[in-house]
DNA sequence: ACAAAGTTTGACTTATTTTGACCTTTGTCG
DNA sequence: CGACAAAGGTCAAAATAAGTCAAACTTTGT
């Protein structure tokens, strides 16, 4: 864990309160942290994503805030728009990684689950002579979500 | 013994923890050993491989790293002889749901964790230009049951 | 002596993070 | 209203790191 956004990640995932909510000022805390303030972004833009289960808000100008929460979600609507919208024709191994904390988050799957997948759906199980791994692993991981639906509660 | 991928191979088997994981600066490495960097990926790639147990993880950019863990599959059971030799490297579809049979039975997937697997090696989820199919999934099988191996007990 | 196998090297590629210059929105005060 | 300060937003360049692949070289077995 030796890069800032990593920590900083940490540093806001552990901020936010019992309603998953947390509002913080980019400015303080890029200064908190001694880096630029855009910096804040980046960390926003690729850990706080939708794919995650977070949804941003902000203000600029006097007063103004970045507020994230973690919006809580119905399994099978979740489920079905990753399968129907969310995932599409390809999907890079570290997208699937967000999702899949998600829906570990969400107990869709355990721990040991969503290891198995995603050991299904890495680079080292995916070798082939050739780059097509993306539209795979979206295969993949879109039959997993698909029988993960019909047999619910099994 | 006196290339430098033997060295080099040495010297990250000492560094691997009691928990038998070590990460590394791929660049940091080299410039000990003043070698190419590619050199520690040719090291990586025959002599840490799944075959001796070893599983692979990385990730590229600012603090980045190599993660070298080792399962422990020299214990003589099951689930290592079908890494090692049973499952080889082609596997149809009926030979891997029978192998899930008997893992099934021997309680180290639950149901719905072989359900899972099943769903990620059958025809549809590998659906493909061209046959590849059976070695692409013989492939993702035994990456699964490394992390199985791997993480055992968690 | 030669072919096969294994090792070393480096040019090129891809991924990720860090940094900074410039832009837009909002609030406040004269 | 208009100027200005206070926030946040955007985007691309630079920096950091690992991955790939093939050519050149070395070792080994027959």
């Amino acid at each position: 864990m030796a890069n800032i956004s990593d920590v900083i990640e940490q540093f806001i995932l552990k901020s936010l309160g019992d309603d998953g909510i947390v509002e913080i000022s980019r400015n303080d805390l890029a200064s908190f942290f001694s880096c630029v303030p855009s910096q804040i972004n980046y960390v926003l833009e690729t850990r706080f994503t939708m794919d995650r289960g977070f949804v941003k808000e902000s203000r600029r100008g006097g007063g103004g805030y970045i507020r994230i929460s973690k919006v809580p979600i119905n399994e099978d609507t979740y489920v079905n728009s990753l399968i129907l919208e969310s995932i599409g024709e390809e999907l890079t191994e570290k997208r699937a990684n967000q999702i899949l904390d998600k829906l570990e988050n969400e107990n869709i799957f355990s721990k040991k689950e969503r290891k198995i997948i995603s050991s299904a759906i890495c680079e080292s199980a995916l070798q082939m002579p050739f780059s097509f791994k993306d539209k795979l692993r979206a295969n993949i991981f879109k039959n997993i979500l698909m029988y993960i639906l019909k047999d619910k509660g099994e």
